[in-house]
DNA sequence: ACAACTCTTGACGCTGCGTCATATCATGGG
DNA sequence: CCCATGATATGACGCAGCGTCAAGAGTTGT
């Protein structure tokens, strides 16, 4: 048993070996400057002995990409238990996704390469759902808010619309937003003060929109926000934010 | 000079059915069952020759890639022109990416195909602003109407508001609702009814948001985009929504 | 008819993925 | 301590696909 563990151990370290190297050719020299070679070359095992861990380059990118969202969706679960209205606890959710953008964008556009159907086509088809794990998660929590809300009395759906509705629309803004940042859109063109505020700004002009109490303007969120930070993710945010100051 | 035009055409020609033969590949075996020597076989020219128009396989699809977004920028052109209210031109460009999204959904799916980083490293600096130029003519129009709704009353910015934000909220929607109805996101899973129609409600609750007149509770909009169909894509709409009825 | 020039070709070089026969190492019995 | 046997690691190799370029085909002008 003790040496079967060391050796499972071994093979762990190895594997995470293989990740980090690639990870860092990745993000220095970009897909095409990541080879098998190199990383075999860096990491002074054989090319073979990659292929004990990893079916092919794009399996294993998509584990670095697997990681990245697992890494959001942690901060995104521990932002739900944030103890309040249901909209705080979406804003928790926002908030979360802002701290893993600021502090992994390194991860998060590791996601983006491996979310491309370039990559994706060479990915075998039974590690397929793996690429949708994550996003299902947080589409259930939002739901989740979304029916907490309508079931405290803070949301009252007008006739036409639906929870999901809303929850796409919250969606579509941050995950579009964030794209833009990203880089797929011309931003600096568009020359936006704080782009992240403006994702902040308009889910919350959404949110009221829907008819979402309590609205923005009969409650502090930028209070809300503070605590999130300071209950929830108070390590992450000293290092996203800097010192003492977060605003 | 007939002489040199008629070798013109000729070229021109030639590019077109490389590029007519590349996009079938592209859709029916992906991009890596595109491969320049097919392109070659197919069109009973040889790879030098396809490499007398394009640098690399990369800016070929890049071709493309601009047709996609050209067309679509040329609907949306035309959309704009729609005579109404600020507001209401706002809701032609919405029909004009509803409609491109629905009768071209191929060349949508080419241009995210092209828009990813592993493809995007291999185009040549000096090709890659050709990549946003679209996009920033998109971005040019929808500030355009805002600062119109602004300049006629329509919209009156509250403080701490900017044509900008108003701007970037839309564009994240759209962008961010149409990636995740071609496939980014787990649509089937949160199952809406009708994306399209969640993109347009969402766009409507951000405009009530920001209370940019009129409101859609005093304003029939869906007379407006019964309007735009009829009056600016009449054949389109034939088109992409069958026979007579356009709901 | 032939020279000069342009255009086209496909064989070739090269890179990088993924494989697998071979080598190396670990374990356990004599 | 040494060897047999099985587990593990290796890197040379096969192959596919991009991009090139020397040689060949075609065209024009005289």
């Amino acid at each position: 048993m003790t040496i079967q563990t060391r050796k499972q151990r071994e093979l762990r370290r190895r594997e995470e070996l293989f990740l980090q190297v690639a990870r860092r050719l990745l993000l220095e020299r970009g897909f095409h400057g990541l080879t098998m070679d190199r990383i075999a070359e860096e990491t002074e095992y054989s090319k073979g002995t990659i292929y004990l861990h990893f079916g092919c380059k794009e399996e294993l990118i998509l584990e670095l990409g697997k990681r990245s969202r697992r890494q959001r969706l942690e901060l995104i679960t521990r932002g739900v238990t944030f103890d309040g209205r249901p909209r705080e606890r979406m804003v928790a959710i926002g908030v979360a996704v802002d701290i893993h953008t600021r502090l992994f964008p390194d991860d998060v556009r590791i996601w983006e390469i491996m979310n491309a159907e370039s990559i994706i086509e060479k990915i075998p088809a039974d590690r397929q759902p793996d690429l949708k794990a994550s996003d299902i998660a947080v589409n259930d929590l939002l739901i989740g808010l979304v029916n907490d809300a309508i079931a405290c009395g803070d949301l009252v759906l007008r006739p036409g619309d639906s929870p999901q509705e809303i929850t796409f629309g919250l969606w579509a803004i941050t995950d579009g937003g964030f794209a833009a940042i990203l880089g797929n859109a011309p931003l600096e063109h568009l020359n936006l003060r704080d782009p992240y505020a403006a994702i902040f700004k308009n889910c919350h002009v959404l949110g009221d929109g829907y008819g979402w109490h309590p609205l923005s303007a009969e409650w502090d969120y930028d209070a809300t926000v503070e605590r999130i930070r300071r209950e929830i993710f108070p390590e992450e945010s000293r290092l996203a934010f800097g010192g003492g100051e977060a605003a």
